[in-house]
DNA sequence: CCACTATTGAAAATAAACTGCATTTAACGG
DNA sequence: CCGTTAAATGCAGTTTATTTTCAATAGTGG
């Protein structure tokens, strides 16, 4: 699912939300992103002032979250200790991350198996998928090696 | 794995750690929670203060973090805005998460299928495991008739 | 074009998690 | 066992991410 402008208006206005400007251009700074780039919410209010966009952190909070919920976003909680948003990818671009305990390395890799397996678990309890993250939390080759 | 007090100092002392008596009353409180049930670092000092165990919340902190990174926790980030940890059970216990983002349900599920792909992607990048975990994030039944 | 109400930005408020430091205490070697 | 050494604890204070309050602004639907 690839958001237009009017796309992107027509699904806020069905929810009665508005379209506004900041959104307009979070949700295009996110599309335009390379694949598999994630942001949290200040890389995003760095970012977006960069290219002329002064947006307030508050708007960029509550556009995130609001972006999760209606399933554009996803949500990723790493290991930093604050959340990253990346666009929600359909199939065959969807990734799910392998990350470092000890170097914080994050690793993307793909699998259509979990996508299957997820939509297996959903439909047995009866659950619209918005999202589906496969997290493996281990110790990288580099982090065995370190002492601290 | 189960840990006795025995292993438990061992396992400890052998990362040049010291086993105290918090380390190991917390370790036994996860050990003796009903199987899926997670407790936050708040929830988790009031359990242990009413099972008479007075410790810091700093203490609480520093140990689960540290339980966490030995492998023997799962931290878990659902979506009530603060971690979860739990014990990292093996194999036959080991469970993922299916939560609504609208009523903050969490379902519990297990799949095998998912610790065989964990293992594949591990074993490509050279990372030893700690956990791994499948949240679905979706709208429950009950969330999709709500109208909030 | 108007009225209504959602949204924004700035500042203040929260809440979770972390840290510095003095004190306590586990581990190890003799 | 005992003493030494460094790790761990608890407290208080702090940091950091995120949320909320509120007045001003601006989409929307009629």
């Amino acid at each position: 699912m690839v958001y237009t402008e009017e796309s992107f208006k027509a699904e806020l206005n069905s929810r009665g939300w508005r379209a506004t400007p900041q959104r307009e251009v979070i949700l295009q700074t996110f599309q335009n992103l390379p694949e598999g780039k994630h942001l949290s919410a200040e890389e995003l209010r760095d970012h977006l002032k960069e290219m002329g966009h002064d947006i307030s952190l508050s708007t960029i909070y509550r556009t995130v979250k609001l972006m999760a919920r209606m399933g554009i976003l996803r949500e990723l909680e790493l290991t930093e200790g604050h959340k990253h948003y990346e666009i929600n990818q359909p199939s065959p671009h969807h990734h799910h991350h392998l990350v470092c305990v000890k170097t914080n390395q994050v690793i993307e890799f793909k699998s259509n198996a979990i996508l299957g397996i997820t939509q297996k678990v959903a439909e047995k309890y009866g659950y619209k998928v918005l999202d589906c993250q496969l997290t493996i939390i281990g110790v990288s080759p580099e982090g065995q090696r370190s002492i601290i």
